[in-house]
DNA sequence: AAGACGGGGTC
DNA sequence: GACCCAGTCTT
């Protein structure tokens, strides 16, 4: 299409958002909203970046930070490998290149986290390089207009809707036109009720002439969720404490802190909490104990049901329950005020928020 | 090429 | 319940 890229432009210097990183070029700004608002709308990712940019100002503040703080103050964004990343990148800017960001797309991409998106992204807003955005705002207006329905998350796709934006970037300035493309995706071009009535290009618009914007973009196959049931045990000792652990392996969470957690096939009773716990090891910081070996004054159940938490490839059935401990167990506890200082899962904190250690004291 | 990875919003 | 979000990394 002709002059897609003037008509897209003026869309755009008429209709966008003042959004806080759209004042500036510096690359740790541009770089760290780019991080906060991978598969994150911008409304949610918001207050984030307001936080990072007040705890850490530039990327060597953010590289002298502990892995530990600034997964918690990701605490609730999700997918937590961004935050390890961008901790690792920080790094890597502010002690290996000197405190400064590649300025290229071929040196971006090569950093932790940054992907051809986010490489793009930076690219073109902080160095005026002419490389396109291809972002799921991107393969939605373009697979609409030009009538393409090539699977958006096939190999073939990928290369298609990237070459046909790179084809119809404004080389003078890439920077406007990759956000005005995504602006126009995020608003207008919606994936539910976009605004075709008053679309500047509808009259061209393939699906729209087509009436197939109900079908476009086309996406194969479905991701399959698996039910799984946590029990999470909440130790808590006359003295006022309890017992956490960090995530260490692979999988959901993975940094975050958690209560021990006793994982069943199915949902776990309280007739049978006893035979199935006993033989559970309880990992301590320095030691690790089986739980019949704790001294065990009284179990608790929060809740009947189990607390239904849902994740993209997961349904989690949470149940926690209530250790009282008569004695000290033996394990490095912390005290329940501390338990705000550690990063922890949403269900957890939610949990939190309406659970009170002091009913169990005395 | 296919899965895993969070949490929240929309319809 | 299904789909989507300024995607990336691992298998």
């Amino acid at each position: 299409m002709l002059n897609f890229s003037k008509k897209l432009i003026h869309w755009y210097l008429q209709n966008k958002r003042e959004l806080p990183w759209r004042q500036t070029q510096d690359p740790y700004s541009i770089w760290l909203s780019e991080i906060i608002l991978q598969q994150t709308r911008v409304e949610q990712g918001m207050p984030y970046y307001f936080s990072f940019v007040e705890t850490y100002p530039d990327v060597k503040a953010l590289a002298a930070a502990r892995e530990d703080d600034v997964l918690k103050l990701w605490q609730g964004l999700g997918y937590y490998s961004r935050a390890r990343n961008l901790h690792a990148t920080a790094k890597k800017v502010a002690y290996d290149l000197n405190g400064v960001f590649p300025d290229t797309y071929k040196e971006l991409k090569k950093l932790k986290g940054v992907g051809d998106y986010t490489a793009s992204a930076i690219a073109s807003i902080c160095f005026n390089e002419a490389t396109a955005v291809v972002d799921g705002n991107v393969y939605r207006v373009l697979s609409r207009i030009y009538g393409i329905d090539t699977p958006i998350n096939s190999t073939p796709g990928a290369k298609e809707f990237k070459a046909l934006a790179q084809e119809l970037i404004d080389k003078k300035d890439p920077a406007t036109f990759n956000q005005a493309i995504m602006e126009f995706g995020a608003t207008q071009c919606k994936p539910k009720n976009p605004y075709c009535l008053h679309c500047p290009f509808s009259e061209s618009c393939v699906a729209f002439q087509q009436g197939r914007i109900a079908d476009l973009p086309v996406k194969k196959g479905k991701i399959k969720v698996r039910d799984r049931f946590f029990n999470y045990l909440i130790f808590i000792t006359p003295k006022g404490e309890t017992l956490i652990q960090q995530r260490k392996e692979k999988g959901i969470w993975r940094g975050l802190f958690d209560f021990p957690l006793l994982e069943t096939e199915k949902d776990l009773q309280k007739e049978h909490f006893r035979e199935s716990v006993n033989k559970l090891m309880i990992l301590g910081k320095d030691k690790s104990v089986k739980f019949e070996a704790l001294p065990v004054e009284e179990i608790i159940l929060q809740q009947r049901a189990p607390i239904i938490h849902k994740l993209s490839h997961q349904k989690l059935h949470v149940k926690f329950w209530v250790i009282k401990l008569s004695e000290a167990s033996g394990l490095q506890m912390i005290a329940y005020e501390r338990l705000g200082d550690f990063a922890v899962p949403r269900v957890i904190d939610r949990f939190l928020e309406d659970f009170d250690f002091k009913d169990f004291l005395e």
